[in-house]
DNA sequence: ACGGTGACTAACC
DNA sequence: CGGTTAGCCACCG
């Protein structure tokens, strides 16, 4: 049971499920744990990033986090990840890549 | 207990 | 679209 886990246990076990190609807003996933830590998400993943698929979480908007995205855009592609591309920026197609824990849907236009 | 901090978010100008 | 302000919550010394 997650209730048990630390926040940044549930946090580790939330970014794992998430599956590739799909993405959570940090937002997202502390809402997945009840809380709206947001902050707090970002700083598990800053300090056990390392051990997770940290370019699944996403800010607000479809943004990687600040001087990630470029190594985050390679994983996207990789992973083919709906991406919005501009003339000089990108962002995730949120509208299709956004993931919830409890909707596995994969197209639900 | 307390204040500072951060891979955040939204609202406002 | 970008700079500012404020709200938010968990972690650390």
């Amino acid at each position: 049971m997650p209730d048990d886990a630390d926040f940044g246990a549930a946090v580790a076990e939330v970014v794992r499920l998430i599956p590739a190609g799909h993405v959570m807003t940090y937002g997202d996933v502390a809402a997945a744990l009840g809380s709206r830590a947001s902050r707090a998400v970002g700083k598990v993943m800053a300090h056990e990033g390392s051990d997770l698929p940290w370019w699944r979480v996403v800010r607000s908007g479809g943004l990687p986090p600040v001087h990630h995205e470029a190594r985050a855009h390679e994983h996207y592609r990789a992973e083919g990840t709906p991406l919005v591309q501009g003339k000089t920026t990108w962002r995730i197609d949120m509208r299709r890549a956004r993931w919830s824990p409890d909707t596995d849907a994969d197209d639900p236009f």
